[in-house]
DNA sequence: ATGCAATTGCAAATCGTTTGCAAGAAGGAC
DNA sequence: GTCCTTCTTGCAAACGATTTGCAATTGCAT
């Protein structure tokens, strides 16, 4: 019953593939990229990594994560004054709803709304390169 | 034939009442905001009050905007990396085409997406608080 | 005008993130 | 496997944006 959300496309053999060093350091926080069902940020990221290897290090985090970013094999989310927080690239677009109490972050899609954006865009003369559309909310109290 | 952006909803008045002080720094800092027609950073304002009163420090700035963040009275948007950016309140609700060359923002509103960002939060479970919409795009090349 | 609490400017502190550098690994050539 | 060159690493120091402690100053109710 894990929320498996492992769709894992070898990043490893695309990294390397593209001239990047598949290092231990690496590898370890691609995994953990990989495996996280959540949004944690480089310091929640070193953290686990750290329970894999003691001597990986914060920056190695951070660099890898700007790394995976420019391959495209990331992406980065700047939700309301947090730090950055990181996902693995691979899947779907989609938008987040981020629940304004405990922090999770709950995914979601609308084909609709994506295309109002591109209409909007075009009748303002551009061409939209990419967006952020985050829902800030709080859980309905269940009516008792 | 300026740009009018100025419905400025006298916020001395507002403030007093709230049991704010008005102080110079504020006054001046109001002021600018008030006037801006653009989304400057706190270090933009700052350069904009030290040119009418040079003893205003940035802390001022900075503490100016989040008491009137708190009051309600400005938004602050976090675009893309950069510094927050601010903008006076009192206008319509409205989000932002970000010029990705330029950092010119663009202003827009769209009723049917805020529609269905509601359905879909409420499918979710979720009641909105508040959202967040930015669309990054280039300037279209006006075929020639 | 007077007094006290709120506000200021300044400098130092903080947070998230980046960077210089010397030591240490990756992986192609042999 | 061994060697070599180059890329990566860990560390500590630097960074940019923002916040804070503090003593001096100001707003404004009286």
């Amino acid at each position: 019953m894990a929320k498996a959300k492992n769709q894992n496309p070898d990043y490893e053999k695309m990294l390397r593939k593209a001239g990047v060093r598949i290092t231990r350091p690496r590898r370890i926080i691609l995994g953990i990229l990989s495996g996280a069902g959540d949004h944690p940020d480089a310091l929640e990221i070193f953290r686990r990594a750290v329970a894999v290897d003691g001597s990986i290090s914060l920056s190695t985090v951070y660099r890898t994560m700007k790394l995976m970013e420019g391959m495209g094999a990331i992406h980065r989310h700047a939700f309301e004054g947090g730090p950055s927080r990181f996902e693995q690239a691979g899947g779907e677009h989609h938008d987040h709803l981020i629940d304004i109490e405990s922090g999770d972050v709950i995914e979601f899609k609308s084909d609709r709304i994506e295309q109002l954006q591109d209409e909007i865009a075009k009748k303002l003369g551009y061409d939209i390169v990419h967006h952020r559309l985050e829902l800030y909310g709080r859980k309905r109290r269940t009516a008792g």
